[in-house]
DNA sequence: TAGCCAACCTATACCGGTTTAGTCGCCGCC
DNA sequence: GGCGGCGACTAAACCGGTATAGGTTGGCTA
């Protein structure tokens, strides 16, 4: 056993007495920046290397100023966060981005929108990341006036309703619900309804315009919305009120995967066949998605390339000191079973 | 707009000069340490208010060897990771303890074991973290012995099945298994099958005995019992052996809900209705439980409780250097709709 | 051959706290 | 009245890096 038990650390210092140079000209080699020679940049390193030297990520932080960190605040009940697989694949392609850059990824969820402001300044305050994501962007987002505040670097999540300082990853949605609504149509439905996300959230509007536009293109005029806040129990709510109708939808699109499958649900307990006497379409492609019966017919969404993404513009951003708009590929239907031609009537 | 903008950030230094003391006496006062006058203290706390002064966190960091952060490494495939609950609200249940201590959670996402041992080790040597949250024990862990060799503080949650220095958090989920069979059985099932977690997961191997306990206690047998790796299409597979047998069970006890509900779909697909053909209990209480059709009887876990506790029993490790071990209230069975009399045949 | 610049490297002052080794005044006690 | 001891406080070292203002060298120009 070779104890590095109460070893005093290995300092930079060592490293520079160990190769015969300053304490600065180990810091230059390592950050490989201009003004070392070639070789005794190598004669460096290799000293590090044998030494085993990692250089204090705390020493680090305070004279230069950075954290090596990047933060995701989440605001959402967290009963609801859980049925939401969005925010675990996507921090799965963030740190597919993070880790190999020895970078860290602190998480908060907080209750509500003031604690997340509130987040955010501490955040700062306390120097703890060197820039953040923005999700589940609203109207009129509070947070975008107060990180370009704050001066924190950011990547919004999708683009925002409002001037923003701060580079956008975002995925084009409109299409896919347009699909969905498109597919529906096409297999035969006129009676088609929306169970919109909330219209305080950016996609949430987004979808339900989408929808919109989708139904007066097939001349079926708006076709009728029942707004909710995305949460399962909304979801669950307004397909009840749309299937005790007298003359209910022969077809439903969910703005989301966990709102469409509570909608199946429903469906069922009112004795409501799925597909025969409903179709449904959702939104997300969860997991979920392929093993409910019938399989839900959806819209795919990426989190992970999200994430990834997110994460390497944010890293460009805070780098360079500048990053473009990134658009990724929409996200498109996935037809399985949960939509099919409407039966007789 | 009162400009903070470029304003240099006030010190300690600042501190101690206006309230005419040095800057080791500020720091005393700020920890609450003895060696400061209630006098003096109480001046010094003033000045540092009127200046909004924040400690910085990086200069205690490297001055103090701590991190003010917690850490959180998570060892699964995203896509399985993301239709589970647990973790998102285990996390909220960790931040209502971290946030209003200044402390932050940093979270890992990472594919396999071997990566998630060098996770620690990195998270370690950065000294990124304070302590460690332990989950999804395995048999045989080897990151109890890698993080005892690491001298990391860490919690783990549920008790290992080894001898570990660290202090756990546990609930007895057997009862709930036990509980779910003798509701089985009451209601006059006999041939109830398991489908069961991977038995390399100590709650996977803890379930699936509590299952063949409770079933000779009911004398029936050990029970017929399919082994997955909790991931849902594994779930989904167990159910469709199950089902396509001769002799096929009356009941089938799942290890998690994301399995049941799974298993759900199976059976409608296959067209063997729930409960009246099969009866179908779960494990967690996840969200989509109430909202699946039909609803899931399952046994209620409580990730933010656990959370909460495990924060808690964590700090009190890193800050007394010993905490006992904490054993929650035991997972009750919730009945719902999904589990009901075998009919006839 | 002095002059100059670039390339390479050193010395040292930071970053902003914590901690330790004292200093000082004052009280109690023999 | 000298001494021990204690409480309050200061000065300075220290944590382990980064940044910057010089100091050498050597080659090239004038």
């Amino acid at each position: 056993m070779e104890s590095t038990r109460d070893a005093p650390r290995v300092t930079i210092a060592d490293v520079a007495r160990e190769a015969g140079v300053s304490k600065g000209l180990v810091s230059f080699a390592l950050n490989d920046r201009p003004g070392v020679s070639a070789e005794t940049r190598a004669r460096i390193l290799q000293v590090a290397g044998t030494l085993g030297w990692t250089p204090s990520l705390r020493a680090r932080s305070l004279s230069s100023k950075r954290s090596f960190a990047l933060g995701l605040v989440i605001a959402r009940d967290p009963e609801v966060l859980g049925s939401d697989p969005f925010f675990t694949s996507f921090i799965a392609g963030v740190e597919t981005i993070l880790a190999p850059e020895g970078l860290a990824l602190v998480l908060s969820v907080v209750p509500d929108e003031p604690t997340e402001l509130q987040t955010y300044r501490t955040l700062v305050t306390d120097g703890r990341v060197d820039g953040v994501f923005l999700s589940d962007l609203r109207r009129d987002d509070a947070r975008i006036p107060c990180l370009a505040e704050l001066g924190l670097p950011a990547v919004t999540l999708g683009r925002p309703d409002q001037p923003s300082p701060f580079p956008s990853v975002s995925i084009d949605d409109t299409d896919g619900v347009a699909e969905s609504v498109r597919h529906l149509v096409e297999l035969g439905h006129r009676r088609i309804a929306h169970v919109a996300g909330s219209p305080a959230m950016l996609h949430g509007g987004r979808r339900r315009d989408a929808f919109s536009a989708a139904m007066s293109a097939a001349g079926l005029g708006n076709g009728q919305i029942v707004e909710t806040d995305f949460s399962i129990a909304a979801g669950a709510d307004a397909t009840r009120v749309l299937l005790s109708q007298p003359e209910r939808p022969t077809a439903i699109v969910f703005a989301s995967d966990p709102m469409a499958i509570a909608g199946i649900g429903v469906a069922q307990e009112l004795g409501v066949s799925v597909p025969d006497q409903l179709s449904i379409t959702g939104f997300d492609d969860i997991e979920f998605a392929r093993y409910v019966y019938p399989a839900l017919t959806t819209v795919g969404a990426t989190p992970m390339v999200w994430g990834r993404t997110a994460a390497t513009t944010l890293l460009g951003l805070i780098r360079t000191g500048s990053a473009a708009d990134v658009e990724l590929p929409a996200a498109r239907l996935i037809i399985r079973g949960s939509a099919s031609s409407p039966t007789s009537h």
